[in-house]
DNA sequence: CGAGAGGGTGTAAGCGCTTGCAGTATGCTG
DNA sequence: CAGCATACTGCAAGCGCTTACACCCTCTCG
């Protein structure tokens, strides 16, 4: 591996001002800079991230902590997240977390402890209050996206208001029996946003003089089968059936689509359905959603770590804990009640 | 940030010693380790990632390449390799490669060639000539996922044969004429994959005297929307329709089957439909399937990138790049051809 | 024209570990 | 009991960078 010596060498400067060259902190002459810059190219030259975090403090990497790697949501905003900090120059360190204890405990007391990392992005992660309290004392920048957390940095959605627009919008078209698909309790345990997105949709329905009626929820575990099931109950109980559903996640909206196509309801003729997230396949599956943008959640999250780090401590930072957008997206999955 | 200083002096040791007793390296008197353990434990200590790997050369640290990070084969592939690594206390570092010329190139000139890991994980990734060698330059191991390479040591499955095997499991259903959806040609240019499979299934109807009929197959891109997409152009064609569907990956399957109802088709009745992965959703579709387990990959991938750190360079390699397993998983959606 | 302000550069002191070497203690062999 | 291997430990020299400090120069301004 060539080392900074030979580079100065070759430029015929000392190490200081390749390094400074390099990175471009302090003042170096063009001509330097040039002969330099040339210099690293011709060898091949790149600065030993070890030598320079050492030296330096900065790591130039970032450690992203992300609940479930294999589940379409996370994979997408950790997609964001990649792109962003990598046309930044970062790198990042990704850790896994699983449900067991055992393997969390080490991430918080070894991994993210070995000074790998410059910041934290955490992406929906409930944490313990012991788990953020060593996230804190890691004494680093730390964005949490999604599960509100008093004492982080949190870019969140607004998951009542999500809720209720996606609600409102099922109200709007003269729907009135409306089933919500969601937060199932257990679940919840370590996991807000499912049961804010309840609360918006009881919210909304309170609004419109509707009363919420426990029949018309069903719990599931947002994947597309406990969807799938919790619609069969819904469309399956004896009294009237609801006209429309409104799934905590996308993939339950389309198990929920599914069910009712399995059941030989027509969607929307005969039932709305509405999801959330803005999923890859609702297109497809030409599902209403409220988009919440998951790539751009990433990216923002990149964002916000970056600029944290690149701003003195003294200055304030620049804007609040950010509000993420979110937006409707009407296809063909809801229609306004037949008469 | 507490130090080996600190500890050493907590423990009334050299600084040696205590580097000797946590990182298990070289002889320390059993006494000597339990007293730096009770240091370092009670002083919060834990070794900085950049001071080791600068002293050492050792990062513990690997590097994984990874095509998309938001589909569902890579990410749990990637799932698999990182609860593996994170066992053995190894870090892991995310490159995800775009289609971007410019960014791939940083990855691999750049982002790579920064010391920072001491091994390369490459999943499924066609690699160009350059890149390649660029990989060799490192002089790291490198494990390579899928994409059969010969300067690379590769753990795949033989896709002819996992073709063949799903191929030859409708063969015995009695089914005569098989539609294929896989390899679109622009898709090719660097990813052979498909071609293999493209192949076993050829073979397998050539061995059982069948001719392949051009009409017979329909590109598609990997995805549930091009699987439906083909199977809709497969069953809408003039002349007798197939009785039964091979697609080249499950999602495509999970088009095909959601085509075939869409057109009124029955599955198993009316029509087969066969996929190669192993996909999360084939349970919920009852999708017959060859499974190759794309976590078991993650984790073989993982084991055997630290069976190549761990060995030295002078032992040859406990085993040969592998042939990873693979298995015909019969569900609901195939069944034998009516008389 | 002198003082003061920076720009541009090099020297050298670390950053926090690991490990070769050397020294001491201990155990075993013949 | 000499002779030698082996366990254990500490000293100190780096690993490959970054950056405080010192120094020299060139401008600018009053």
């Amino acid at each position: 591996m060539v080392s900074i010596d030979e580079v100065a060498r070759a430029a015929g400067v000392s190490t200081a001002t390749v390094s400074r060259a390099l990175s471009g902190r302090g003042h170096v002459s063009a001509g330097a800079k040039a002969k330099v810059e040339e210099a690293a190219k011709s060898l091949g030259y790149v600065v030993s991230a070890s030598a320079s975090s050492l030296a330096s403090g900065r790591t130039r990497n970032i450690g992203v902590l992300v609940p479930f790697l294999d589940r379409w949501f996370f994979s997408t905003v950790l997609s964001g997240i990649a792109s962003a900090l990598m046309r930044r120059g970062y790198d990042i360190t990704l850790y896994s977390l699983t449900a067991d204890r055992g393997e969390r405990h080490d991430v918080f007391d070894t991994f993210l402890r070995r000074q790998r990392v410059d910041g934290v992005i955490a992406i929906s992660l409930e944490l313990g209050q012991e788990e953020t309290e060593r996230l804190v004392e890691l004494d680093l920048p730390v964005i949490a996206i999604g599960g509100p957390n008093p004492l982080l940095t949190t870019l969140t959605v607004d998951d009542v208001a999500v809720a209720r627009l996606a609600t409102e919008h099922l109200l709007a078209l003269g729907h009135r029996r409306i089933a919500h698909i969601g937060a199932s309790p257990e679940f919840d345990i370590d996991f807000h946003i499912p049961t804010q997105r309840r609360q918006g949709f009881e919210l909304a329905l309170a609004d419109a003089g509707i009363e919420v009626s426990p029949s018309l929820f069903e719990p599931a575990d947002f994947t597309i089968e406990g969807g799938f099931r919790a619609a069969k109950q819904l469309l399956g109980k004896p009294g009237s059936r609801p006209t429309a559903i409104f799934a905590a996640s996308d993939e339950m909206a389309i198990g929920a689509l599914l069910a009712a196509r399995e059941l030989g309801y027509r969607v929307p003729e005969d039932l709305s359905v509405i999801g959330i997230d803005g999923h890859e396949l609702g297109e497809f599956f030409r599902l209403t959603t409220v988009d919440q943008f998951p790539l751009g959640q990433g990216e923002r999250a990149a964002d916000a770590i970056l600029e944290a780090l690149e701003s003195t401590d003294a200055e304030t930072p620049t804007h609040r804990p950010g509000e993420l957008p979110f937006e409707l997206i009407v296809r063909g999955s809801t229609a306004r009640l037949p008469q």
